[in-house]
DNA sequence: CTGTTGACCAAGG
DNA sequence: ACCTTGGCCAACA
């Protein structure tokens, strides 16, 4: 991977402010890279934990919790953390977009 | 080198 | 609300 596009994304989640989400789509465009979301879930996938990124605030479109197929045990940890800083989830275990800290309207998730 | 595989996404059915 | 399709493209077999 390019050094500069993964640090340009890790740039866009660390921005995540708390208490609110973002989509794999809109941290590509963040860190301009248009259309190209599957690369911030590679990029994210590779990021040791050790790193100070907020991956936890990363979801997928409609506020799935994408990390389920990947690791079903991450998911568990991404909610909690989630809840804990005040973000809401429906009875689908899916986040509210419309209602989580700081969330505007439809698809501008958090300001950038 | 080609073929498949995804922490994805928007649109259409 | 779910499923399929086509687009995306780096890593991997």
């Amino acid at each position: 991977m390019d050094p500069s596009r993964v640090s340009a994304i890790l740039r866009a989640v660390r921005a995540i402010p708390r208490g609110t989400v973002s989509t794999y789509g809109e941290v590509a465009r963040a860190a301009g890279l248009p259309g190209r979301a599957r690369l911030v879930g590679r990029v994210l996938r590779e990021a040791p934990g050790s790193a100070a990124v907020p991956w936890h605030r990363v979801v997928a479109a409609g506020g799935r919790l994408a990390v389920a197929a990947y690791a079903p045990h991450a998911a568990v940890t991404q909610r909690m953390r989630l809840e804990r800083e005040g973000v809401r989830f429906t009875r689908g275990g899916r986040v509210r977009l419309d209602t989580s800290v700081g969330a505007g309207r439809k698809s501008r998730i958090f300001p950038g």
